[in-house]
Formats: C-alpha cells, structure tokens, sequence
DNA sequence: CCTTGAGCTTCCAGTGACTGGAAGCCCTAT
DNA sequence: ATAGGGCTTCCAGTCACTGGAAGCTCAAGG
C-alpha cells in the first residue's frame, strides 16, 4: 500500500504517518521509485497509535504501549501501569478544568451582558475578591 | 521595580514576563542601564494576565480582555461574549477528557495487571471490540 | 510522445506559551 | 579587584503535528 490508502484506512493522515517514520513509530519499506510501501502489519500499527492517541496517550505513551504490545513477554501489570498513569493525568486535567469551569460560569452569571462597562469579570481579574463586601476596611489578606 | 520585583510579586516568572512584553501584552520603560522598569500599573497588568491566563484564557483572550479592560468606552457583552466562549471551550475539553476517562478506566478495571501478557488494554487498542464474547470460535479478524 | 494532474518525496517553518541555557553587561559588597 | 547576583539579548527546545514549496513519479487522455 501507498501512504494514501493506508492514510485512508488508519484515518491517520499522510503527513502525521510521515511524521511517526521521522520519530520511529513505524518503519514502512520503500518501493523502487522511493515510495513508501505499508504492510497490513504496519496499518494495523496506525491504526493502534490513532487509538492510542485518541484515549489521550502522549507519543511516547504510544510508543511504550507499541512496544508492550509487540512483546510476547510483557506482563499485563505493565501496560495497566502506564494505563493509570494516564488516566490520573486526566483526572488531574479535568479536574484543574472543572475548577476554571467554576469561576468562570459564576463570573458569567453575574455579568449583565450589557452595553454598559460595568463588569464582574473584569473586575476579579483585576484583583478584586469576588464576594467580598466592602464592610468596614479590613479584608482578607 | 526591577523584573524581579514584579515577578516576585505578581507571581509571574520573570522568562514570562520578558515574553510578555515580546509580544505586546505589557510594555515597561527602561532606565538608564537598560533594565526595565516597572511601575504599579504594569504590575496590575501582568496580576491581571496571571488570573486570566489561569482560568485557561489563552494570550488572544487575555490581550483582548486587557484592552477591554482599559477601555472604558467597553460594553460588558463583549468581556461576557469572551468568557463565554472560553466557557463553552473548557466544557468541550472536559467532555472530551470524561469521555476518555470512561473508556480508559473501563479498560484499567478489566486488566488483571499480573505478570501474564493478555491485556484487554491491549487487546482494545488493538482494533477488538470491547465486550464482544469470542463464543463459538468465529472471532473478530 | 507529450501533457496534465494527482500522488508521492524531502525539507523548512510555524503553531502556543513558555522555558532553559549561553554569553555578556551592571551593580553592590567586601 | 573580585565575587556574586541580577539584568540583558538571542537561540533552541518543548509537543504533536500542519502547511507549504520544490521537485519526482505514475497513469490516463489526446
């Protein structure tokens, strides 16, 4: 096969296929015209890396998982190392984004929307403590 | 205030704070020795660029909140508009994350991670549909 | 046989938002 | 005078591609 079918059929375009030969995820042959030419083995390899890639695995993630993958004498304790790994990074991740989710909807719900200047959002981004009454001077540090 | 100083006290490193003024987001004056010189409100700015780039604003984001931020002739609608959109950008992400998250831990439960090889992480990555039973030895190619 | 166009090749540059490091100037203290 | 720390600039690297230019190859049509 041509870069274009195996592109087709891993839906991993020509130039990321390109880009993993450069790094050494795949090793596709080269035909007498210098085309690179794919084995079924070698779709199937793209075809684990865009899974890969797709649950989030960095490229060096797929790269341990690949080669877990080729050894007969891996240990399933392996790959469910890295698994957690990444899947701790995600919680990390979602949770980071749930907390940015959080300020923000409250600051949005309480923006006016309007044509006026006046604005909550800008104003916690400028320093000022949201909630925060302006009672009698001392406020939190 | 030197750059060490703002960094210190915006808490914005001081590598970000010179790639900041690269592009365009703070411009500080210089004194005599070519070092730059920092006044309260430049310090203001970069505290505003530290909360904003912390809710996930990107540097577009925040360029374009600073500017709204010092134009007084600003309609509230647009911070809100912006906001908004990053909102709807961080609850695609975290949705995105979630649904990897289900997948992979889905996949981290079923995996004995022992010292044998058979790894249904594996074996999904590999192209097997997940809970598909290999029943009367007709299996998935 | 020639042309055309698609498909393939390589290489270089850019993305976002920094971050690290090198080389060198400035300032203060000893 | 020297040592150090802070400041300066510029260049390179990160991650995982992606776009584009220049040029070769191949199959089909005239």
């Amino acid at each position: 096969m041509n870069i274009g079918e195996v592109a087709e059929r891993s839906g991993i375009p020509p130039k990321t296929i390109r880009y993993y030969e450069d790094i050494g995820l795949v090793r596709p042959q080269r035909s007498g015209n210098g085309y690179r030419t794919f084995r079924e083995t070698d779709l199937h390899k793209l075809a684990f890396l865009g899974r890969a890639r797709a649950l989030g695995f960095s490229i060096e993630g797929c790269r341990n998982l690949l080669s877990l993958y080729e050894d007969e004498t891996r240990e399933s304790a392996q790959v469910k190392a890295i698994a957690e790994e990444h899947l701790s990074a995600i919680d990390d991740k979602i949770a980071q984004l749930q907390a940015m989710r959080e300020t923000l909807s409250h600051l949005v719900e309480a923006c006016h929307g309007d044509h006026r200047p006046d604005c909550p959002i800008l104003k916690d981004l400028s320093g000022a403590l949201a909630g925060c009454k302006p009672t009698t001077g001392r406020s939190a540090d």
